[in-house]
DNA sequence: CCTTACGTTTACGTAAACGTCAATTGGAAA
DNA sequence: TTTCCAATTGACGTTTACGTAAACGTAAGG
């Protein structure tokens, strides 16, 4: 039994996934994808959305092109020497240390729209209420 | 008693939070800042530096200068007419999805990072059991 | 008075992340 | 073969978020 080899063509995965063949483009200029060449077309695979999905992830977290690429490259990390290996663990936890401040970010920002949100809630209810004062009083 | 009414010169502000005073003008021009003027100088109060907390705040979340202007927008809406309230409340329930899927986003981030940093820790272990040999073994 | 430090506005420069347009090209369909 | 569509490679345009001078005002200190 063969591994499933879907491929895609570049308008077909831009579409699956909501971004424009230029983006694509721009995503394999900077190193993010590597797509197969059929002549001069490119063909993607199963890999090549793999790593799609994460380029979208890391644009999402507010990462930039090179950020997301220096996460790749973390993936992809030679861990051949003991030194790469302190150094990738220093990396890692850099990173680790922005997403928990960009978690408690989120949390905070959640919260605050939490109070508008209730806040707002409120002020409808009164309003509504004070719509049905002769019905209801 | 009064409150405390402390106030701070553009580069005292800019240097408490390592930004730069290009930025901090800026941001006024953005809209997100309304420092009081002495003559021509900018004075910060409280409020700025709250407001500049959540400048910054948002920049971590990856949000562009228009988008935290949104959010003071939401938080200084009109909560006048039942429409508006309406409004606002999908607007902030719009801006909890983005945030929910950014939690879930960070959470896989640093799932990710722990996979490649226990796998970077698996190995070292392996390398230095590897040069105890003789002493242990 | 002169210098120094800090502040101001105005204006142009720049890197990132695409959008957009033009000129081709390579197959697939008619 | 012709026709046509999707795809390709430039090349230039655009927006955002500042950086970087230039030219000037102002208050303090020597």
């Amino acid at each position: 039994m063969s591994k499933k080899t879907n491929t895609y063509t570049i308008s077909e995965l831009a579409g699956e996934f909501g971004v424009t063949s230029r983006a694509l483009r721009l995503y394999e200029e900077s190193k993010l994808l590597a797509p197969e060449r059929e002549g001069t077309k490119r063909i993607y695979a199963e890999r090549d959305r793999v790593r799609l999905r994460l380029v979208l992830r890391g644009k999402r977290l507010g990462w930039s092109l090179a950020e997301i690429r220096e996460s790749f490259d973390l993936y992809d990390s030679n861990l051949g020497e003991e030194a790469q290996l302190h150094y990738l663990l220093e990396k890692l936890d850099a990173r680790r240390i922005t997403l928990e401040t960009q978690k408690q970010d989120v949390e905070l920002a959640l919260a605050d729209l939490g109070h508008i949100a209730d806040n707002a809630q409120m002020v409808l209810s009164s309003i509504q209420s004070g719509k049905n004062k002769r019905k209801v009083g």
